[in-house]
DNA sequence: GCAGTGACGGATA
DNA sequence: GTATCCGCCACTG
């Protein structure tokens, strides 16, 4: 749980506002972008910890799966708008244009906050 | 120890 | 582009 779980918080911490990545991006970044679904499993128990936007990570097609486990169906919506990330029928709208990518944001660097 | 499941993704048809 | 199947790793029953 300090391992696999903790990697996908610190990464999904480094996002910055108004913008967004996919459970995708974050497993290739940990090395395992093969269990992508780990992510999202990490995800689902991200809400035990405090400080961490899972609003903003989705699926690859920019969809907001998780929105369901906010604890209100409409809530990751209403969060990602609020930060000027437009919404349409619960997936991003440009969403390649609010896509971070931690892989190439944090050039590779695990756990390095100097910055 | 085995089987089922999961906030996914990629490949194939 | 859409639909379906399989693989992936970790956890629970």
């Amino acid at each position: 749980m300090d391992d696999f779980f903790a990697r996908v918080y610190e990464v999904v911490k480094q996002i910055p506002y108004g913008r967004v990545t996919t459970y995708g991006a974050i497993a290739a970044y940990l090395s395992a972008k093969k269990a992508a679904r780990m992510v999202g499993w990490a995800m689902n128990a991200s809400h035990l910890q405090p400080g961490i936007p899972a609003h903003r990570v989705v699926n690859r097609n920019g969809k907001l799966t998780g929105k369901m486990h906010f604890g209100s169906p409409d809530l990751m919506q209403q969060i990602l708008e609020n930060e000027g990330v437009k919404v349409t029928d619960d997936a991003i709208t440009n969403f390649s244009r609010h896509f971070w990518d931690p892989a190439i944001e944090l050039t590779m660097q695990t756990g390095n906050g100097t910055d």
